[in-house]
DNA sequence: GGGAGTGTGGTAATCGATTACCAATTTCTG
DNA sequence: CAGAAATTGGTAATCGATTACCACACTCCC
């Protein structure tokens, strides 16, 4: 396999040069001689070879973009949503997954640093030990966290405004009518663990609504499950729970369900990301739907600003994301104040 | 940014010829040159150029995949299992989606075809629309499809076996008490629709029970919801149902629950993939699930052994499901043999 | 009609790593 | 110790597309 552009050049009786120039147009040749060369690639078939040109041209058109997992759905529409971005300007995705392990995570870098992509995009695992081989990247070639971010702010990033997310989260269910918010969520090995956890210390402060202290664990279904049967077992029901993610929230409805309490009229559970089973659960969560169509496009934008030449500040590009009700939340009553508490009964 | 093997060997004090040698292994050099190259290489932190090494060597180490969406998580597992199969031996995913447009299929093929992948791995998303980029392909790269195929059988396949899982589907709610069973499923524009719908056509003839006409649709959760109603208003409940997918069930059960009908004690319902959400509804679906890691390990074997040059017959490797019982099919009485229907009421 | 200006084609260098081939040196053998 | 054999270093070609640079031909104007 192989018709190279000697061939085609030889087939129109004309120099390489010409060949080149007719069929990419960046010059001009006479009529009759494109016609000849375009004649002759169309019989022959003629496929220019990508890697020969990036070479010659130094740039590659493909991006690089390493997730901790593909499992997770919340990864998956992130990388489905960069992939079509990229589309849109001709660019490709060299995709890698870190199976959250951040040896792996700096191997999976230098294998696409090797390959000499335009550009990267991250989901950095560990917000720790993913640092070394985060920045050391970034000083070779633009380079754009999403999502999780390391500490130190070295990197541009884009992601949710936590922030905003957990006060949408909390003030709806204290309009609602909970005056006891727990929060459950992931060990604080990587930043939306982190940020989230304070974003919703902060909301339940401003709410003037006082928190239990926060169950962390993973960011897994069984994790919301065993987070339920504490709940269940600790003797103090919150009226409300907000998870880090909508599997610790999926988790965690059926088990106390199966513990017998009612859920949205016992407790309210409010989820984040809604991407993937949140609204296919049953009931429906409320959630926090991550911005994620926004995010890819302004990773993919700030990818093309990035120079690694002249290092400016860090961007950090934080998206205010939009909650979405649906049935595990005790209604808000019209008025849209604070109400009075009725029938909830507490384990 | 770009350490060059001539910056190494200029640094070192030897020819590129022995920088190359030294650091390659591929022939033997003085221990004082190989000393000298790979203090000299670590010292400016030379990274060979991926892209120069392709050109040179005809091979890019990278395979190519297209998959209809990533939307979909069971496309998903097997992208991610792919993934990991193909680190194993040094080797990148390029990662495209259709979005199941065979227009889009076709340029994704075209572009990975120039970037020089080693291989493809694909699930065609049409039947029909896909066979002439398809066939194009595998004339010039090694190619195997994934789950779907296309018809003809012009290119090397792996995928699950429809016919032993739908026997099985069938099967166990036959010994499960079902007598009248119908398939809710996918109209049938790709060979996944097909060969599952007359599986279970198969299946049902074999085990001697009644089928009403299959209801097709799509593989997601809203036509479940659908086909749900469907049945509900259409008078003759099945004992059983049997689904194209998880999504559909995951409807179906949904829209039968909300309309009085209990699962599994008036209907049973099989779903089909088990990825992603089958286990995380509530109830959790009986289904058949798909052997992803073994088709992304055949995938990825039968890719080394495709030659473009000789043309063998297409190979076409079904795999044997296993079916997951959980708790939305009616239970199987010990002995495991038919059973007289009890307590079941159809609407 | 000659010199400046314009348009177009071809030759060869370039990108970076690998390696065929040659040359030089060392080692071995009778 | 001469000559053969083995070892190892260096030079330059190679992969394929692009393009800087040069050369040639033609037009235009005074």
């Amino acid at each position: 396999m192989g018709v190279t552009i000697h061939d085609v050049a030889r087939a129109a009786g004309v120099s390489v040069a010409s060949a080149s120039r007719a069929l990419s147009g960046r010059r001009k040749v006479t009529p009759e001689i494109a016609e000849r060369v375009e004649r002759a690639a169309a019989e022959l078939g003629y496929r220019p070879n990508a890697v020969a040109k990036a070479l010659r041209d130094q740039t590659t058109g493909t991006i690089g973009m390493i997730v901790p997992g593909i499992g997770n759905p919340f990864f998956t529409t992130i990388v489905e949503a960069v992939e079509s971005r990229l589309q849109e300007t001709g660019r490709d995705l060299l995709l890698c997954a870190s199976r959250y392990r951040p040896d792996l995570e700096a191997r999976r870098l230098e294998t696409l640093l090797a390959r000499r992509v335009d550009g990267l995009i991250i989901s950095p695992c560990d917000i720790e030990a993913s640092v070394p081989a985060v920045l050391n990247a970034a000083r070779r070639v633009p380079l754009v966290q999403v999502d999780r971010y390391i500490e130190g702010g070295g990197a541009d990033w884009v992601g949710v405004d936590d922030d905003s997310a957990l006060a949408q989260a909390v003030d709806h269910v204290v309009r609602g009518g909970a005056r006891l918010v727990t929060f459950v969520g992931s060990r604080l090995m990587n930043s939306s663990a982190r940020s989230r956890l304070s974003g919703f210390e902060r909301a339940a402060a401003r709410a003037g609504v006082d928190a239990t202290p926060p169950l962390l664990g993973e960011f897994t279904l069984e994790w919301g499950v065993e987070a339920g049967r504490l709940l269940l077992d600790g003797g103090a029901m919150p009226d409300a729970v907000v998870c880090g993610n909508d599997e610790i929230a999926v988790g965690l409805v059926r088990a106390l369900r199966t513990g017998g309490v009612r859920v949205p009229d016992d407790v309210s559970v409010v989820g984040f990301d809604d991407v993937g089973h949140a609204s296919m659960c049953d009931p429906p969560l409320t959630t926090v739907r991550q911005p994620v169509e926004e995010m890819a496009a302004e990773a993919v934008r700030l990818l093309g600003q990035v120079r690694v030449s002249d290092p400016r500040p860090a961007q950090r590009i934080a998206i205010a994301p939009r909650l979405v009700v649906r049935e595990t939340s005790r209604p808000v009553p019209a008025g849209g104040g604070e109400v009075s508490v009725n029938g909830r009964g507490t384990a």
